[in-house]
DNA sequence: TGATCCGGACCGCAAATCTTA
DNA sequence: CTAAGATTTGCGGTCCGGATC
């Protein structure tokens, strides 16, 4: 099967490649006639430029990759990462930016999977998410000169030149969570957390102590888990089982809410008449238990689509930035009730 | 900065690029000291070969392809499709190929993304899953010429040239979860299938039939649904309202399995003691929700190891085929017991 | 003189051919 | 004649310097 080239087209159209190429890219130096014609003739012979040799001559790959740095387990049940990376795409096809991905269990293997894009020059650029406070990606990935975004808070320190940053403001969203269980009532109020590496999870922690100390309370405690069910239930148990037991829990996910709604249940705690849940994640789990799971709701693709957005202007020569999403606002289900105790 | 070129190793080592090519690839025509050479100083300064290069020179690009055609809701959900890349990428890290990724709504689209990839040479082959008794992108994709593995069954009327198909018997884990429920005294037996147009619903409502009719019942009902948590409760609802109820129910995964004990819960029907459910796929919502779902079981990331496996060595020249994978296996849990009506 | 188009030099690698000892 | 290595060509585009009308 021979292949299409520009060469073909050329032929066709009784021009040279040069001209070909000037009329697809929609520079100057052919006439409108011309231009339309060749349009015209490559169109109908459904000629494609090839992707290699283009991306030889232009020095870019019009590819972006994203690494997903997390056991495949965990990736499967928490529905962000696939809602996400629909945004990225959707976008990404708008500007015939292709995406590369990969999966691996951790930052080791991590950075050797971009380092490997890199020096292929496979990617153009980088999406990173699941920032860690100290993320040991970070120093690696700017010393090999790679144009990111970060999906997340930007350092403190300043930012590499070609960096961008997408984030959303999770202390709003822990604020709210917290103005809004006080506001039924509640005084003794628990936080289970997600991964304590990671710099959400601190930024939600600190802005959980914060919301409880501007209400003159203190948190019962807050639990550091690895975002599983099991960790969840184990957090769950642990917190009703104290003395002083709280009424209300705010949960990172929507996985762990779940399984501490269904911890209170074995141990005959109401849901919503004695302890309220909220859920850090909304998804479709939300609204599959019973009972259904108040929860911090925000648009996950939308979100997707803005970080792709971010990179490609980076790509194309926009200047970096820090650029802010939505804040997630809660969405009050069955979960959450007026404190009776 | 500088890109390094194989011209940078030429240099350094003192020979030509030919010889630096030669000895990379481990093809004769250098001595074995200089081919060592060679290697270590690549080594050395970390150079790796431009992929837009050897791709334009090989014709081939190393990457191959995978769309998902379904909304995002529904893949968020299930955690099948993490599962399946995690493993797929697994696999095509070993032979240094890349996955290019897309997320599409329907099978259009689905069509037009690979038309572009293909079209554009960027990968070399393609995944596809999801098939359906008559999939309108197959012979599309046979005429595109582009080699591509089907996970499901092959068709019947052959395959073409450079296609392989990995697939698992369906049938067979259908007659188990049957002979399961037999066997515990279940004589009125209800399916909820999923989308009826594709492939593995209809093989598994034929092997429901079959099995069912083998034993001397006859089913309940099959409810076909779209895979959603909204389908799922549905149809749960309508087979309990029915005078000649179910004893016992199979979902076709466990996110309407799990919908099905939401419903039988707020109908007051207990959960197995009254009603006894399976649920098609396995995952950590099984053991989330209570009762835990009896489920059939299979390691999904294994298959998407086979699956790449297969395509690779079909791109290498391998001879196409029809590959069986492991049959799914009941692992039985709380949401099955005896029936006792 | 300027708009329009041609020819050809690259991009970085693989691989076939040519040269040298 | 043979092994080791140099030279050259081609992959399919982009884009620059010139030539033409």
């Amino acid at each position: 099967m021979k292949r299409l080239t520009i060469s073909d087209i050329a032929e066709r159209a009784g021009v040279s490649i040069g001209a070909v190429s000037f009329a697809l890219n929609g520079r100057p130096g052919v006439s409108e006639a011309t231009r339309q014609r060749i349009l015209a003739i490559a169109a109908e012979m459904g000629w494609r430029p090839n992707a290699a040799a283009r991306g030889l001559s232009e020095s870019r790959a019009h590819t972006v990759g994203l690494v997903l740095a997390r056991s495949a387990d965990t990736l499967g049940v928490e529905p962000f990462f696939m809602k996400f990376i629909a945004g990225v795409e959707s976008e990404l096809a708008l500007t015939r930016t292709a995406l590369l991905l990969q999966v691996v269990p951790d930052h080791a293997r991590s950075i050797e999977a971009v380092n490997d894009w890199w020096a292929e020059r496979r990617v153009d650029g980088l999406i990173v998410m699941d920032l860690w406070a100290r993320d040991a990606r970070l120093p690696v990935l700017e010393s090999m000169g790679l144009p990111a975004v970060l999906v997340g808070r930007p350092r403190p320190g300043g930012m590499p030149a070609r960096w961008s940053a997408v984030w959303s403001d999770d202390a709003a969203a822990v604020t709210e969570a917290v103005d809004f269980l006080v506001g039924l009532g509640h005084r003794r109020i628990a936080r289970v957390a997600g991964l304590p590496a990671l710099e959400h999870t601190q930024v939600r922690t600190a802005a959980f102590h914060a919301a409880m100390e501007r209400h003159g309370l203190s948190p019962v405690a807050v639990v550091d888990t690895d975002y599983t069910w099991a960790a969840g239930a184990r957090a769950t148990r642990e917190l009703l089982a104290a003395a002083d037991r709280p009424t209300a829990i705010t949960y990172d996910n929507d996985v762990m809410a779940t399984a501490g709604v269904s911890v209170a249940r074995q141990l005959g705690v109401g849901v919503p008449q004695e302890l309220s849940i909220v859920a850090g994640d909304d998804s479709q789990l939300c609204e599959m238990v019973f009972p259904t799971l108040t929860a911090l709701s925000r648009d996950v693709q939308a979100y997707g689509v803005h970080t792709a957005r971010t990179l490609v202007s980076l790509l194309d020569g926009g200047s970096p930035g820090s650029f802010q999403d939505t804040t997630a606002r809660l969405v009050a289900r069955e979960s959450t009730g007026p404190n009776l105790i």
